[in-house]
DNA sequence: AATAACAGTATTGTCGACAATTAGACTAAA
DNA sequence: TTTAGTCTAATTGTCGACAATACTGTTATT
């Protein structure tokens, strides 16, 4: 049962819903990076007027999703090799302070829980190779997690609801499945350890090494793919 | 001549105007923390609609001034002691990491942009010690340059677009001008050597622990004006 | 007296239309 | 041919009104 962060409360209003909607689209390579998006075109889409359609491109510029340029409209954001490098160099940083800061204030019953966690997944990956995407869910899980543990809501907001959404956009549209997945089931369990020992400073390497070694792998299927 | 930032541009429309309004107001108190937002009376106070008022406070929620709850409405974020210190705790860490990237890739004209900026800040602060405004600015200035120089753009937003206001508001509000200014200037100093020397370690080192100081500072003028 | 249901009021969410601005096509001059 | 300018069309920004939801004070019931 995942724990329920704010940002991921059940979608109240229309704006919400069209929200999770073209997150999802622009995220699949549904609505194509790049591309420039038209309100009237959207509104008509989704079957709602442009108010809260504005609203949710609001949101979606806050999850740099979309770039907007006043009076001249706004565009699905661009992948790039940079703007990986960027992003994947802010989250090393982020997330081992977030696992710093988890040694020092998850509960023991969190801990335990992640522990659970882990355990199921492993026990859950009789590794049908192929499916993906339970072993997406699994690594952005337990990322998650870790995130919440740290109890510093800023950061805890930056990661979950501005960063994450293209993290997974380049995830997802770059083809990420490589075999990494046994390794990362290891270099988690280490993290994890290492929190429940306490030890912030360990546990930020290892989640450093860790978004590293993401990093790489991802880097490595853009070159194959053709820079 | 300071530098412009997409945030800083002029502002085009009627959000960006009531919203650079609304962020002075609430910053500098006008409008009271933790108070409720009122969409029709700030429309009226500002004499617009509350199109591009709701457009303003979905930036201002963005960058932390204000807390918004689906059909209830939107209050001014309060200050408290534990959102000051998560608050430096992630700039320690954010700023840290600009100082390191800006080692590694500002340009040699730039270090020497910011070693003029230095010296003429020195020089203009024959110190009126009332005089805080322009303390403030300054400090400001030389931490903006410093992560513009990091050349990360999820960074640079964060830090300036995000988080930005909300020190400010904090500073403002708690009435930071403590004797903590000439100190200020030798730890920017030590910065900047660090930087031009390309020492990113060391730049790292040196900013967080300026950051960490500059909070000691603030902590101890909220201990003093009652908890 | 305390609590629960209810009505009335005020606020937020959404809509359709209009105004302001920009992008693109076309024309005219160098 | 290129460039500058203009005009048209489309898009974004803004407005006022309506619908849906949440708050408040009252009443009724236990």
């Amino acid at each position: 049962m995942p724990i329920l962060h704010p940002s991921l409360r059940a979608p109240i209003t229309a704006a919400d819903r069209v929200l999770l909607e073209i997150q999802r689209a622009i995220v699949e390579g549904d609505i194509v990076a790049g591309s420039k998006i038209s309100e009237p075109e959207l509104a008509k889409r989704f079957d709602l007027s442009r108010a809260p359609l504005r609203e949710a491109l609001a949101r979606l510029e806050r999850c740099h999703l979309i770039e907007r340029i006043p009076n001249a409209g706004a565009r699905v954001v661009k992948l790039s090799t940079q703007g990986l490098l960027s992003l994947y160099q802010l989250r090393e940083t982020l997330e081992g302070m977030a696992c710093r800061l988890a040694a020092e204030h998850m509960a023991d019953d969190e801990i335990a829980e992640l522990r659970a966690l882990l355990d199921q997944h492993l026990s859950t990956q009789r590794v049908r190779e192929g499916e993906s995407y339970y072993q997406e869910a699994g690594d952005l899980d337990f990322h998650y997690r870790v995130i919440l543990g740290s109890k510093n809501e800023y950061l805890i907001n930056i990661l979950c609801d501005e960063l994450y959404h293209l993290v997974r956009m380049y995830r997802v549209q770059l083809g990420m499945n490589g075999p990494r997945v046994s390794r990362a089931f290891d270099e988690h369990k280490a993290i994890l350890n290492a929190i429940a020992n306490r030890d912030g400073e360990l546990a930020d390497l290892l989640m450093r090494r860790h978004i590293a070694a993401s990093r790489r792998n991802i880097e490595k299927q853009l070159d194959q793919t053709g820079n």
